[in-house]
DNA sequence: TCGATAAATCGAACGCTGTACAATAAATAA
DNA sequence: TTATTTATTGTACAGCGTTCGATTTATCGA
C-alpha cells in the first residue's frame, strides 16, 4: 500500500501518541513496543518509525505529554487552596500523580536518552514547565530577599520529593518498613523552607 | 556437548556474575544481554539460564553485588574520619560511587522486578545492609532520646540524597542549571539533622 | 488535463533479544 | 557394569527495533 489519506500528518502524530500513551500505561516502559502501537492503530511499523524517527523519539514525546499532564494536574489541585497549604498540595500532588499513573510516571525516569541522540525540545520544555509551576509556589512562600537562589532551592526540593516518591514506587520504602512516604517528604520540604524563614503557617 | 567439568557449580556462578557485572558496567541495563555474558565465558545461553533461572535473576544478583560493593566502599571512606565529618563522607560517597560506577548504579534503579517474581533474598539483604551502615552513622549524631524513629529518618535522608543523585546522573539538574548537586544534597541532610538537634559541628 | 515530482506507506529482511525444550554427554550411584 | 541423575548444548520460537526498496498516492507545474 502506498500513500493513504485516512489521517493528515498531525492527526496521525496524535493518533500514535495517544495509542503510545495507552500502551505505555498498560505495559510499562520495559514491555513498551512500537510494533504494538502500530498494530493497534492499523498502520505498519515503518510508518510509526517514519513519524518519530525511532522508538526513543516516540517515548520522549510520550514522556513530554506526561509532563504536560502532570503540570496541569498540579495546577488543578492548587485551585481553591490559599497561602500555606499550597506547598503541601504540591507534595501530595507529586505522589498522587505518580501513584495514579505508575507506568507513565516511571517511564520518564526509566528511559535514558541514548548517547549521540539528544533530548527532544518538547520534552525539555515540558520538564522545565513543571519545574516552573513549583518554583512559582516556592518563591511565593520565601522571604523576598531570598529570591536569588530560589531556583536552585526549588530544584533541590523537587529532588527531595522525587527521591521519596521513587523509593515508594520502587519498593525500597516497603523493604525498609517505611509506611508514610509522602508525609516524610513533606516534613523534609517544610524543614528546608522554615530554615529559610519561609512564611509557613502564617 | 553434555556435562563438562571446567568449573564447579559455585565457580560457574561466580564466573557468570563477574562477567555479568562487566557487561553491565560497559553496556548499561538497557543493552545488557545474557547472551553476551554467555559468549564471553564460552558457555551457551542455556547454561546461564539454568544457573540463574532467567535474566531478571541474573540482574538481581549483579545488583546485589553492587550494593555489597557500595557498602564496602562507604566503610572504607569512613575510615580516618571522626565525629562530625562522617555524615558528609557518606553523602559524598553516595555521589562518588554512583558517578564512578554509573551503569552499575543505574541498573539498580532501572531494573523492575517483574510481577509474579519476587526480589532475591541476597538483593534484599544487601540493600538492607547498605541502609544499616548509614543508619548507624545517623544514630551516632542524633541525641540519644531521638533514637526511636531513627530508622525512618535514615530512610528519609537516603531518599533525599538519592533524589539529588538521580537528578544529577539523569540530566535533570543539568537541564535546570544546577551545578553542585552533592553540596545541595548535603545541605538538605544537615538541615534535617540540625532540626533534630544532632551534634553536628560539636 | 497531463506529466513529473515528492511524500507516505508497506512489507520483508536483518540481527538482536529472552525463553523453552529435546537431545546428548558426563558424572555419580547402585 | 549398569542405571540414574545432572549439566550442557543447540535449536527453535516469538518478539523486538531498524533499514530499505517497492509501491501507491497526493501535490504541483505546465
Amino acid at each position: 500500500m502506498g500513500r493513504r489519506s485516512d489521517h493528515g500528518r498531525e492527526e496521525l502524530e496524535a493518533l500514535i501518541l495517544d495509542t503510545g500513551r495507552e500502551v505505555m500505561a498498560e505495559s510499562g516502559y520495559a514491555r513498551f513496543s512500537a510494533r504494538e502501537v502500530a498494530k493497534r492503530i492499523g498502520y505498519s511499523v515503518g510508518t510509526v518509525m517514519h513519524v518519530f524517527g525511532n522508538v526513543d523519539g516516540l517515548v520522549m514525546e510520550i514522556n513530554a505529554r506526561t509532563f504536560r499532564h502532570w503540570s496541569e494536574w498540579l495546577e488543578d489541585r492548587l485551585e481553591g487552596t490559599e497561602g500555606r497549604g499550597r506547598i503541601l498540595v504540591l507534595v501530595r500532588g507529586y505522589f498522587d500523580f505518580a501513584e495514579t499513573h505508575r507506568n507513565l510516571w516511571a517511564a520518564i525516569y526509566e528511559h535514558r536518552v541514548p548517547e549521540g541522540m539528544d533530548m527532544s525540545e518538547t520534552l525539555a520544555a515540558q520538564r522545565v514547565r513543571l519545574t516552573g509551576v513549583i518554583a512559582r509556589e516556592v518563591a511565593a512562600v520565601l522571604p523576598p530577599n531570598d529570591a536569588g537562589d530560589a531556583a536552585e532551592l526549588t530544584s533541590s526540593l523537587i529532588a527531595t520529593v522525587h527521591g521519596h516518591c521513587a523509593f515508594m514506587l520502587g519498593g525500597t520504602f516497603a523493604l525498609l518498613g517505611v509506611e508514610h512516604p509522602a508525609e516524610l517528604a513533606a516534613a523534609r520540604v517544610m524543614e528546608t523552607l522554615q530554615a529559610r524563614g519561609a512564611l509557613i503557617g502564617a
